[in-house]
RNA sequence: UGGGGAAUCGUCUAAUGGUAGGACAGCGGACUCUGACUCCGCCAGUCUAGGUUCGAAUCCUAGUUCCCCAGCCA
């Protein structure tokens, strides 16, 4: 088990831990052991990594270990595109499971055995109703269900009847296999759970030598007990079925006794974490895959540029609790701006470039400027930049008529472009439809490298800008949440999916040293956020993801007055 | 009207009968060659009503609101 720093929690811990510091200390639990087990039906999304945390994160701390664990048990919805991503993404966010995976579906062999051993104790019976039949004797949840009528078989006509649907000797849907519990329980999950159903269908890891298939409740808790687990945690949602796994652990004869407990699962704003719903954005074609950067899957994150390091920051800032919860997308972005703040080199680059001439700057000649790589890391050393007499700088760093409290470029206005020269704006050069073409400006020789001039003279705005002649274009795309409501209704996503969710800029101008290196380590844009080379890119046509934006307290503020 | 769960600043989360604390967001200020970062300050909460207690977010009683469960999904 490793991973990298855990986050400290300031005060107490979370109720998983107090109950697993509460078992170690009582000395009812040697090892502690959890376990990851994800459905291979679709991607891993951030709310899985908040399990991955919690399950990899308690393991380690007590020094015990956590087992990935495929849940494989219905092979009509899962494949092995799913199992190798899910590895992958595990493994990228810094965890590891000691080698190998394992699968609920290496146990099927155990697990039919077991399910013969609770036929042959009249605990369980093989139903011939058909599923709608179950569905109108499984009653209400305020009215009790009524008895099969197949639910006292002989125990020998269960045996042969549940040989023959291993066999094959049936049709899909045509028998199951079901615990004898109470059909009358207030909890539904108790009135004969279906254990084994017969499914004829290829399993990515059995292949064709299964036909029936364990169910969910008979898999799970019979896997943990297996593998030692001592704490099985999931979602609120399996509440109600901890009766039945309990049931099921106390009338097999396994090898250990796991006690399961439920936490909320992560709800964040802006955002739909369900598969179901992901799975439907890929597949309408509303996204461009499991991995577009708008998606909130742990690969769509990767590839947007989120640090690992940012995922597992922000799981430790949210805490575990039983109560639901939505967490505002914000928190999120702080705890990426947090990690890359420290971490990311700083270039300069121009999203819309608005053209500039430095009028007293001698034409055809030009210069060389250092610029610090990292303010927040010393170590990070500096680069070169150009300085010419024709610049590029952000469209929205000009006003031709200043609003209050806009300090950038306008008539008469002085500036420091980073790194570079002070300059005044002396005129704005417009096209025939009055569109501002062109800025004209002067600069101050005696401001070289950005230092303030000998007089004192003070600038209030420091910009970004890039040389034209050394510029490099390229595609920006600026990603924005995937949903325009905070609270996205899951049945009716589409009504609220956001056009704006990817913003496609190109034109772009970058300093050289933005593209410098070819991996999609992030980068600073001074000014206006944090970036990453897409795989888009090709040879000489850079794209890059906005992971975030940098917080704007101007644009806030000129939000609030325009507001 | 069955069963299971949950209610603490706008949001997330601590406090386990003894000063309601932290983070995010917001607001104000300092600093600044990034209107970033950093730093300082402010704002703001125990679902309601009773009860027990010297003392209640915590215990008791009665309510209220919200979430989950009627797949041969997980």
């Amino acid at each position: 088990m490793t991973s990298p720093e855990t986050p400290v929690r300031e005060a107490g811990q979370d109720f998983i831990r107090d109950i697993v510091t509460a078992d170690r200390d009582a000395g009812r639990v040697g090892e502690i052991v959890t376990r990851f087990p994800p459905e291979p039906n679709g991607y891993l999304h951030i709310g899985h990594a908040k399990s991955i945390c919690l399950n990899f994160g308690v393991a380690q701390e007590f020094g015990g270990r956590c087992n990935l664990r495929f849940d494989d048990t219905n092979p009509t919805k899962e494949e092995q595109e799913y199992i190798d991503a899910i590895e992958r993404d595990v493994a990228w966010l810094g965890f590891d499971w000691g080698g190998k995976a394992v699968h609920a579906s290496d146990y099927f062999e155990q697990l039919y055995a077991w399910a013969v051993d609770l036929i042959r104790a009249g605990k369980a019976y093989v139903d011939d109703q058909s599923q709608e039949e179950m569905r109108a004797a499984r009653g209400t949840l305020t009215e009790p269900g009524t008895d099969s009528p197949f639910r006292s078989r002989s125990v020998e006509e269960n045996l042969d009847l549940f040989a023959r649907m291993r066999a094959g000797e049936f049709p899909n849907g045509a028998r199951v296999l079901r615990a004898r519990i109470d059909m009358a329980s207030g909890n539904i999950n108790l009135r004969d759970p279906v254990l084994y159903r017969i499914l004829h269908a290829v399993h990515p890891r059995t292949g064709t030598a299964w036909c029936i298939y364990p169910s969910y409740d008979f898999a799970h808790g019979q896997s943990d007990a297996i593998e030692g687990v001592t704490h099985s945690l999931c979602t609120l949602e399996f509440a109600d079925h901890r009766p039945l796994y309990d049931w099921l652990i106390e009338n097999l004869p396994v090898p250990s006794r796991p006690r399961q407990y439920e936490f909320a699962r992560l709800n964040l704003t802006y955002t739909l974490l369900s598969k179901r719903v992901l799975t439907e954005l890929v597949r309408g074609g509303h996204v461009d895959g499991w991995d577009d950067p708008r998606m909130p899957t742990i690969a769509g994150l990767r590839r947007r540029g989120v640090p690992p390091e940012a995922i597992r920051d922000f799981i430790g800032r949210i805490g575990v609790a039983r109560a639901d919860s939505l967490v505002d997308i914000a928190m999120f972005e702080a705890s990426i701006r947090e990690i890359l703040n420290r971490s990311a080199p700083r270039r300069m680059a121009v999203l819309r470039p608005l053209r500039v001439v430095i009028e007293n700057y001698p034409e055809g000649e030009g210069e060389t400027l250092e610029a610090v790589n990292n303010p927040e890391d010393p170590e990070a050393g500096t680069r070169t930049i150009r300085f010419t007499r024709e610049l590029y700088v952000e469209r929205e760093d000009f006003m031709e008529v200043p609003e209050k409290k806009f300090y950038r470029l306008f008539p008469g206005n002085e500036v420091r472009l980073r790194y570079g020269y002070f300059v005044t704006c002396r005129e704005a050069v417009k096209d025939d439809a009055g569109e501002v073409v062109e800025l004209r400006c002067t600069y101050d020789p005696a401001t070289r490298g950005g230092e303030s001039p000998p007089d004192g003279r003070k600038v209030k705005a420091t910009l970004h800008w890039v040389s034209a002649a050394d510029a490099v274009p390229a595609e920006v795309r600026l990603i924005n949440p995937l949903f325009t409501d905070p609270e996205p209704a899951p049945g009716n996503f589409a009504a609220s999916l956001n056009p704006a969710a990817r913003e496609v800029l190109t034109g772009c101008m970058l300093e050289p040293a933005a593209v410098a290196g070819n991996d999609a380590a992030p980068i600073q844009f001074e000014r206006l956020g944090y970036f990453s080379r897409d795989r888009d890119s090709q040879p000489g046509a850079p794209v890059f993801n906005r992971v975030v934006g940098l917080r704007d307290s101007y644009a806030r503020q000129a939000a609030r007055g325009n507001g």
